[in-house]
DNA sequence: GATGAATGAGACTTCATTCAT
DNA sequence: AATGAATGAAGTCTCATTCAT
């Protein structure tokens, strides 16, 4: 369901063609960048792992910033349309964040190459694309996290304090847990970060109000 | 109290200005680094930016890569050094996990240059120093943590994980407010923290046993 | 029939281009090396006189070394194929020393570029290549005049001296004869060792034997 | 007795301790050159090995290349010195040529850098001096040999001929011992070059004579 | 369009030489 | 005169990009 894998549909059969061969490129690309980093890898080596020549690489890409730019741009979108498709069902703010995690995660685990790439390459690099990823994260949990504290699910606390919080402590398990090379624990995130960050949240808010009732 | 500033002291008048050359190179490249990279930063930029030649570079450093070891290296032993100084008051595992937390904080609003390379460089660059660091980092929350169970100020959480929550959330406060340019909110990061996370786990444990006590 | 001819024989056409593109490259090397030694010629000399661009060089040998080590690997091993081939057609050991003799000077006289080389270079630099092209030569001179020496066919001398005395001698003469630019005169020298150190071994056993006789 | 030793005579103090001086820093140069090549040897390992500042070496010689050539010439002249004095006790061609000859073996049995440097280096190197001391040696020996001829102690070749194989093979032997480390072998040189060379020589005129005799 | 050899700017590094102290 | 830090030209090598085939 991601750029890599959307090469087959629609199009004539040139276009199709094209498609595939681009996916390809990104394919390759992705796996170096993810392995030795971006700067390290050169165009020889990403038309080797391609298995085309490096004249292709060009009738495909502008240069290699193109190549860097579409698929860190491509995985995002990827990305955001994992996590808004994960949050369609339900309109209650922290719901929705809860769904978004869940998703972003599952997602890096399904692409550990992107992952890779995306923790560790410099966010500045390439017109910093990665940086204002993060900045467009936090702003979408933000907004979730104003409507919650609006509605009172959660105390009155700075939506975007909240936010970094809760998307620096996913980075920081997806860290420790990348580093032991445990990717399966990948999926005891949500449950973490519920019972840490988000149940006591939610408690304070509801002994507030119980307080208040009486 | 940083390396740059240890220029000063000790040594013949010869000695102090090889060391002030030393710390001027570290100070160019650091500024640059910072702003634009390490990888995208030339020896030939650093010689610019710190007003000299080329070859001077080597008359004080073996080549690029001990010029980025050796900043890493200093820079870390310094934020590590603020760091242990700054809970030696007190044996009380989280008091002292509180003021490293400070004193971490401090010191990157100190060093913003540091900061910027230590959050936005590759953590895998230069033999990994970075990345150790951050090992590092997460080790000692962790053993501070895990005394923390084992005393029962915090309940019985897996300290590791306890602390990625911690230095993720840290880390992501700082990005908010460096990436505003609000440098001065990184003071408010301890009380945030403390808000937020410590004063809830300490609560749960607390209402633990004050539910045990009937 | 040595390397640089090789180049027109066998393979695709492009193929062909690449082998014919070494062969431009060794050959200005050479060149350089016999006229100014090799430590004294860059890689931008190299590719102007071979007419190419620095990077060309460097899309046909990894570096400067692996020029040297090629030039000189396959300009020894042409003349020792030249030596062992003129050396087929007799079993005896001063014939074989003699055709080999001649052979190498005929190969020195035909590629005078890989003689000034030979002669006037480091026999230490390059991994010491030539140093062991000398010692080779000297051991299977030796050899021969070893076995010489049990048919009885000259004096009960080590053959290792002699093998020194023949090529030192050689070597002079070509000395000689290049210096004043007189090739032409290297076809004498067979003649003049033949005169001067063979027949004079080869006699001295003779009247040995002669006087034994009585 | 050598260019080093000479420091201690003539001039005023400050002289000598210039000569000195300048004779550290050829000691120094000497051995590096031998050990590690010419090219290979920078100034600034000359100024460690000799114990000075690398400013000192431009006080006594305008650079590199003039070290080179002092080093050189004065070594060489040592060894022509020596040759001369060998020699002045007769007038016999060739008994002067046999004196120098073990004169010279003894000089590079004595001096074992100079005997590295005049070996191994590119003759061609320093505006050709080693190259010229070289043909200057032919020279001397030729016009001793051509006196032979013509006094009859040998047969009518030609003495330019004679004496490059004299002298390669000297070569050749020098090489040969000193390959396997065998220094003390060079005593053995002349007698081994008496036998193989010069009594067959001196042997053929004499049968020569007896034939015309009868 | 595809190929990959070729280009050439630019990176890192060394070192002979100079010069302020 | 002595020092050795500083200079900067020159060398080796890499690699994004181009272009003839």
């Amino acid at each position: 369901m991601d750029s890599q894998d959307k090469v087959s549909t629609g199009g004539t059969r040139r276009e199709r063609g094209i498609m595939r061969c681009k996916g390809e490129i990104l394919a390759a690309a992705s796996a170096l960048f993810a392995r030795q980093g971006i700067e390290k890898t050169s165009m020889k080596q990403i038309a080797e792992a391609a298995d085309m020549s490096v004249g292709r690489l060009y009738s495909h890409f502008k240069g290699k910033e193109e190549i860097i730019r579409e698929l860190l741009e491509s995985s995002i979108s990827d990305l955001e349309r994992s996590a808004d498709e994960a949050c369609r069902l339900t309109d209650a703010p922290l719901e929705q964040l809860r769904c978004r995690l869940k998703a972003a995660i599952e997602h890096f685990k399904e692409h550990m190459d992107f992952f890779m790439i995306y923790h560790n390459e410099n966010p500045l690099s390439c017109e910093g694309i990665i940086r204002k990823e993060i900045e467009r994260n936090t702003d979408i949990a933000a907004k979730l996290l104003a409507r919650a504290v609006e509605s009172g699910d959660i105390p009155p606390e700075d939506p975007y304090t909240l936010a970094a919080i809760l998307i620096g402590s996913a980075h920081g398990l997806l860290h420790l847990f990348a580093e032991r090379g445990n990717e399966k624990a990948f999926d005891e995130i949500p449950g973490i970060i519920e019972r840490i960050l988000m149940r006591p949240l939610e408690m304070r808010r509801k002994k507030d109000l119980g307080m208040e009732g009486r």
